[in-house]
DNA sequence: AATGAATGAGGATTCATTCAT
DNA sequence: CATGAATGAATCCTCATTCAT
């Protein structure tokens, strides 16, 4: 007999119910309550299966960032000559990246506790080294940053601002990356 | 005898302990008790001049970003031709602003926010208009929007990566503005 | 001129306004803040104008008691014989008082003050006295004290329970002043 | 040693300071501090064992509705016939009914809140359909419901006006019920 | 290994009242 | 005479965490 008490999966559907939470509500609306409540797990559980709420968030967010890194190693390997790599990268900016307004919230909440928290800084310092990594493929070091940068910045514009059509993608990396 | 009960600076004082709190513990770490304590005001006060934690901190974070949207526009204005236009956006994103750890944390925060609250996208939307058109100043509207991009993503890796020299700046911006 | 600051009816505008008040959420519901706001005045006419809030609710109080007792000794001094006299009481009970939900509250919110504080005793006391002596115009004093029971008892039935139609009310009158 | 935080009777303990606290100083005088500091609990327990304020005064009052429904019905069942039911009635109004200041309180505290809240006129409506069942074992329909407005018209006048005797309680019975 | 019970600290907010003007 | 400003106390409630089981 299988003891329902007994739920392999707990401790994901804790960090899943976070991250969640964390999206709708910002990092400041976590509680271990909230995220219980979510996961349906006993509120024992948050402090049986993380070290307080700090390491809860903190492995949401290290995780996130190993995932969001991956993806954009994963379209960059994709290219394989100079033309396909700007595609590629147009495609990052347009679409492929912080798809979902749940990404988008996930990465500024890291940045802004990166501004402050060494041990997040060491986390975005991976996340950035990783992605400039996944350019230098393809792009010179100095033309590497500025992409990455590229990228960035109008990703946070299409966001917070107005829309980025491809074109508007495909013009920049075309000047930085000529 | 000077009365204590009488003082114009106190709704300022609030303000700006709050902000200094943003800074250093986040949004998250923004408390009534905490902000009325490094005011020196009564905790009663903050709901006497504040309609409550939010009000309070939106008023932060709008007059934050009018405050480095006017930055910005300033720098912008002093550059009287192409060149100097193009050393203003260098400067910008070298060391004009985002010039503290607090206005970084500030910046992330309000990007947080404005990714899920609807009256902070508001903001951040017209804080971006308006940098664009002190760049449109000088460039054509498509240049703007990619150096907007460009001093954004720059300004982040300066900030939760690694450092971003004068050089490297202005050589993106020739490539962008060439 | 005249001095817009200055309004004469701001005393009764504030009694109308608790009265109100007690009667949508009770004694337990009423505070300066919400009164002054319903009354359209400023906070600080409160204590100006009532010595406190437990001020304030006893007048609101004494003057409901005043009109009660009042519109019974109308009601009872129409009839001219001792038939009248009982179609009087039926239409107390079934009509009469307690014509509406804020009466209700008004009259159970004085009683469970009346069970505890003395001073509401004596108002319910003065009141109950002025109603039976309108009874005792038409009815010896052992059924005016009996029928006053069954006015009160009825009329508490009809609001907390069931409808109690004309005939029960008659009924009972008959029964008790034959 | 015994673990102080295992109290089985805790919860019963803060029902008793609740309803201690309604009799003294009506539901307006009750707050979460009083009521854990009269009943000996950390005030974190009121919260963790009822779901806010209005819930524990909303179990005081079923309570106490059940318990005077229950002590009513009682009485009336040891009566075997029609002069000992009669004499029932008289009892449980001069005596066996509202025997403290307690009890009055609740009962018109209860009954105010029953003019302004359907949950509340829910539990006096099935308190008082359990009394007219009580009555209806020895009356016919309409004298139950005429002695059972007699019952509660003369226990509120000897409660908040002046003293019923027994003769004047028997009085009334006879006369309703011949 | 896992959790329900429990709580002290702190959360935002409301409050009646004071008082300088 | 009248009130807006101000506040300390108190409001209800949520919280992360502890711990006996």
């Amino acid at each position: 007999m299988t003891n329902p008490r007994v739920d392999p999966e707990r401790r994901e559907k804790i960090l899943a119910a976070a991250r969640e939470l964390i999206a709708s509500e910002g990092v400041d609306g976590v509680s271990h309550r909230k995220v219980a409540a979510r996961a349906g797990v006993p509120l024992g559980s948050m402090t049986y299966y993380f070290d307080g709420r700090d390491e809860l968030i903190f492995e949401v967010f290290t995780r996130f960032a190993d995932e969001m890194a991956a993806r954009f190693d994963a379209v960059m390997r994709e290219a394989s000559n100079i033309v396909e790599a700007r595609a590629a990268v147009a495609s990052l900016i347009s679409d492929q990246v912080l798809t979902d307004q749940s990404e988008l919230v996930l990465t500024h909440e890291i940045y802004a506790l990166a501004a402050r928290v060494p041990r997040y800084r060491e986390v975005t310092h991976a996340w950035m080294a990783k992605s400039r990594a996944a350019l230098e493929r393809h792009f010179d070091p100095a033309t590497a940053r500025i992409l990455d940068a590229v990228i960035e910045g109008l990703t946070i514009h299409r966001a917070l601002d107005t829309q980025v059509d491809e074109d508007l993608a495909l013009e920049a990396v075309q000047r930085v990356a000529y």
